[in-house]
DNA sequence: GGGAATAATCGACATAGCGTCGATTATTGT
DNA sequence: ACAATAATCGACGCTATGTCGATTATTCCC
């Protein structure tokens, strides 16, 4: 799977795949994405495509791995804060939305879903996001900000997988404050 | 000697596929079972199969059937309820661990998950048991119990949604307690 | 207990998707 | 310009699904 550097002529192909990929997504769910149609979308055939991903489920990662860095920044903007600070958790939780709804179709099965094929990007981005909530959370508790209660990383836990089941089914400004409201009286009491 | 049974032979083959399903779920994820494999532990070939299912996926939902009946029943003890009643809640949230754990591994892609063919039992139980909670949540605001907040059918989605995500990872008392303070708080404050 | 109706079974087909191989053609760096 | 290697393809073999038509086993009722 290594070629050669610069931006030959494979580099172009393996992007069209991916390119492809994310545009069938708009119509498609990712279970019904089929070698047969990246690799017409690409305009190779379908053993071609095997010249440059192993499976379809290695586009479909290649494509998560850009996601997956827009959503950390996302919620850096909360989790390195301090206090309850309702706007910075809205506005993250606001980013965190629009990303739902425009990968939703992706997101869903590879954050919500137990698909095998996804288990490397989903414990990657749900386990890092579920550490540094924790780390929040606990900084909260130590300096008096935050009563005590369940241990921060249950906690954190269920937060964290509270906020993607409910973003990912519904993205307004309503479900936004709803996550926000739970988050702060769990963390707040 | 057997023909005391009202079961025609048909009957008990049926049954023998779904218990075949069930105990192959004991071993292998749902996405891993094959109607070959069901066929076989029934002791019937796979076309004879189709005979009694139309595909893999309804008999799934069959064993589904039974399960949810379990789950309804375990939650009425604190839907039914009325005021902050802390014992009653983690008896139901008990009951629902029990549920998770033994028959998890069918559970997960189908509550959690967005597989197509669980979708009329995904929608039949996350929304019954969600327009439960809401109005459970309804009345406790309504009587004075609870103090307004985010509407109550969105915090209830919010709430089951997180329920069952916790718990289809971990069924420990340490979880359920989690569970029991995050839904407190969230409808107490 | 016997025989028609119907329940149950199976093998052979047809279809869809995946992944591999070996042979062939196009690109590219020097 | 020409060897090295990148890229392409068709033909296979595999697993799984679901359908048909023909056949055999069970039941039910007289």
């Amino acid at each position: 799977m290594n070629r050669r550097r610069g931006m030959t002529k494979g580099d172009r192909r393996e992007r069209a795949i991916v390119e492809t990929a994310k545009e069938l997504l708009q119509s498609v769910p990712p279970g019904q994405i089929t070698v047969d149609r990246l690799a017409a979308g690409a305009g190779i055939s379908r053993s071609s495509f095997y010249f440059y991903f192993d499976s379809k489920s290695a586009v479909l990662d290649a494509l998560l791995d850009e996601i997956a860095q827009e959503m950390e920044e996302a919620a850096r903007g909360w989790l390195d804060g301090a206090g309850d600070d309702p706007a910075a958790l809205r506005k993250a939780l606001g980013v965190s939305a629009r990303l739902w709804r425009e990968h939703g179709s992706l997101l869903r099965p590879a954050l919500l879903g137990e698909d095998e094929e996804f288990a490397g990007f989903r414990s990657r981005v749900v386990e890092g996001y579920i550490g540094q909530a924790a780390a929040r959370i606990g900084r909260e508790r130590a300096e008096g900000r935050a009563p005590e209660g369940p241990p921060q990383d249950g906690l954190a836990r269920a937060l964290v997988r509270m906020k993607f089941a409910v973003l990912a089914e519904d993205q307004s400004a309503q479900a936004i404050e709803t996550c926000a409201v739970v988050i702060t009286r769990a963390i707040y009491a």
